[in-house]
DNA sequence: GGCGGCATGTAAGTTGTTACATGATTAA
DNA sequence: TTAATCATGTAACAACTTACATGCCGCC
């Protein structure tokens, strides 16, 4: 039995890596993955809950006092990164990059498209592109916004190059959406 | 306690879609995945045998006569697709798109680069231009190879078409990777 | 008083990966 | 004869999703 340590469990990075801003509670990682990761990353309750507590348990990061000033409860958890964590973290970055993983379920129904009628398939294209519309508009609303309040995070410059990386790839999409189009519709 | 049955198990549809155009092994499922879809799918044997099974259990492949004509037994199981396969598959097909689902581990690490050197950044998307250039070349020669024998498929204008999707996001990718790296390298 | 958003968490199920076992055939 | 490739399969594990339970808080 072979033992290979690749990182797998991204989860845990992806925690560390936002606790390394800031303290987070669960809720608010998942805030955060939603909406400024979700064209490239997701994740879900079911794994950040879990991960923020074994994260705890080895030492990565650490649980803020839960109390306020007046000793009531508060209602959120918040995190932080421990120095252990930050290394782990760093560790982490140095590491290849792993190979990316996507799944176009619009590819494999286009590859299989034989088998239904060209409007269904126009259907298919039509949606995909409104709904990557809609996302490149949110492109352009948070560039223009870190592009005002230009140290609002001090890792600004970065947050760009991952912005305009989805603003490039988003761009081909239209771009091969308007080209498949017109070739279906000239065919029918 | 709610039931959805929208169509995860993708396996299923990827393997009726590849046997609706001739009858294969899991073996040659496993390779077409490898070869002609892993720029935007993957499947591993572990996923393919056990649906195999499950497809011809629930009546929508078919497992081809396993003997040579010679009576010995052959080496490779093949499936075709069954009526009720097909009908099954082209209402996978007609259904909408569901979201692509796509993870990046780059534009995380970069995403938290602050934490690590310019250098160490850099190699990561040199890293990756290089591994996206490969399959450039890839894509060039395959839709070469489509161009020459046009009827090779009767399915050919949906490949091409597939195929220039990789062609333009691939394009992307490497588009961005060289004004990420001009500004990285700048900054050093 | 009820709704929506905030907030944490888990159990059950599904999906996907990996390592391993096994054996046939082919080419050097 | 030995290594590579072809070929099938499964068991164990890891990753991920989904539905559900629970309760707070503010506000209309």
């Amino acid at each position: 039995m072979v033992i290979l340590s690749t990182s797998k469990n991204k989860t845990k990075y992806l925690i560390l890596g936002l606790l390394s801003e800031q303290p987070l509670s669960g809720y608010e990682i998942k805030k955060i993955v939603d909406i400024r990761f979700s064209f490239f990353w997701n994740e879900s309750f079911g794994q950040i809950y879990p991960e923020l507590k074994k994260l705890e348990a080895e030492g990565l990061a650490r649980m803020l006092e839960t109390l306020n000033e007046d000793g009531k409860q508060k209602s959120s958890k918040k995190f932080s990164i421990t120095q252990a964590g930050q290394k782990e973290l760093e560790k982490w970055l140095k590491e290849p990059v792993e190979k990316e993983m996507v799944r176009y379920e619009l590819l494999l129904k286009l590859y299989f498209s034989n088998s239904i009628s060209g409007s269904t398939m126009l259907e298919h294209i039509r949606e995909f592109q409104i709904i990557h519309r809609k996302q490149q508009m949110i492109f352009d609303k948070f560039e223009e916004e870190l592009n005002r309040d230009i140290d609002m995070h001090e890792n600004h410059r970065a947050i760009l190059m991952v912005l305009n990386f989805g603003q490039k790839v988003w761009k081909a999409y239209d771009e091969w959406c308007n080209e498949v189009i017109s070739i279906i519709d000239q065919n029918k």
